[in-house]
DNA sequence: TTCTCTATTGACCGAATCGGTTAATTATAT
DNA sequence: ATATAATTAACCGATTCGGTCAATAGAGAA
């Protein structure tokens, strides 16, 4: 539980200059574990009602808690949302600085290490990846330009997924076997394993881990020359 | 535009004699045009926010016409929930009943055979299965009993699917590769192709078939025999 | 025990939106 | 011009919205 301590670290430092002294002092200072009941329950709702469809009485139902508490942590309901969008993409990015290996050249081992990532991140925020699907699409007038200026500073923690499958070893694969076809799959592949309900727990994940190496090491032994596996 | 009369005329048939005489006379004397504009509008908020936050100004917006015109083409708002469900299964059902071919025993052509029939019935109506897919996990106490007694009079049209994978010929696949695993990758193959944002045109819907086709054959190419290519 | 201070909530606010109705307007056909 | 049907703007009471606040519950110090 520590490891989450730097992620709110950051995100106080962010918070704090944007929005002037807030209610977020409160919501920092109750115990971690009701922290990500909160934020969990908020996860969900606005993932999959948007934020304009999801109520502050529906998230604080969610997390066992009373409407009035979530105003004396967050004073808004559009700051909550923000601070959800803060805090999901410095877990990302942190996430991703962290493990995520430039030096690895396999193509399926890269795919692999990048759903290494997510599942890492799920396992910290179950609705994590459903959230940031939403924010992706989220047209409301209150929050859209807000989410504009936090995507863009903070550098766009997801657009490297697609740098990341460049620069790959293409040269392993059996003749007449396109990549690009490959990669698709595996895009498909693992954004369906991943973006399912997003009620998912912890044994749930790992499951699902281990169906992908199953998935990705079938296709690996038939894509690759012999001589390569 | 000639092909959907039928659903509409076995739907009338259901419909009237669960709802005795009720203002759908008056939606179905419309023309086909503004009546697939209504329905893909309800299909698309459903679909999306659910049946609970999906509000009839919101549906009549999107389908460019006032709230009252819903009202009095449906009566209700369950009323007109219902309806698309009917209507989504009718249509799902007879797309099946025409096109499945249980005499096709090839593992890759049924798979394909299945995700031709889903194309088809989202020509018709793009957000179908995004919305069936909602039905599915809808919990709302003014229409979870309706759901279930529809769902189960229509005999399940959904089911069917997970039955059309068995009983294929799976001795044509290489030693050591599972049939099951295969299955497994199919299925979020196609449902990932599938269950994407609902808003797509029909160019978007042939072009997913075609990069469809292209992923099936890459697979079987490398998963069969050489002698059943 | 009593006092204090803080965490938490139930009850409440005005405003907005909900599902649904209706009277009036518009379009159509004779 | 008139009768009829299609469509809507305006409205209804009820509910829910985001947000506030005074009252309560609870933990620790005395």
């Amino acid at each position: 539980m520590t490891e989450s301590v730097n992620y709110i670290i950051m995100l106080t430092d962010t918070v704090n200059t944007i929005y002037e002294v807030s209610p977020l002092e409160n919501f920092l200072n109750i115990p971690q574990e009701k922290q990500k009941k909160i934020i969990d329950a908020a996860l969900i709702c606005f993932g999959t009602n948007g934020y304009r469809k999801s109520s502050v009485s529906d998230i604080a139902t969610a997390a066992g808690i009373s409407k009035a508490l979530i105003f004396h942590y967050f004073g808004t309901k559009k700051a909550l949302y923000l601070y959800c969008l803060e805090l999901c993409g410095n877990i990302a990015m942190c996430e991703f600085n962290e493990k995520f290996d430039n030096s690895v050249t396999d193509f399926f081992d890269r795919i692999m290490l990048l759903s290494d990532i997510k599942i890492a991140a799920m396992k910290k925020h179950p609705a994590m990846l459903s959230f940031l699907n939403s924010v992706y699409f989220e047209n409301d007038d209150e929050v859209k330009a807000d989410i504009q200026t936090i995507l863009t500073n903070g550098q766009g923690g997801d657009l490297r997924t697609g740098i990341a499958f460049a620069c790959t070893d293409i040269a392993k694969f059996k003749d007449g076997i396109d990549p690009k076809l490959v990669m698709k799959i595996l895009i498909r592949l693992t954004d369906g394993y991943l973006s399912k309900i997003p009620v998912k727990t912890r044994i749930d994940l790992d499951a699902l881990h281990e169906e992908l190496v199953e998935c990705i090491n079938l296709l690996k032994n038939n894509f690759y020359k012999e001589q390569y596996l």
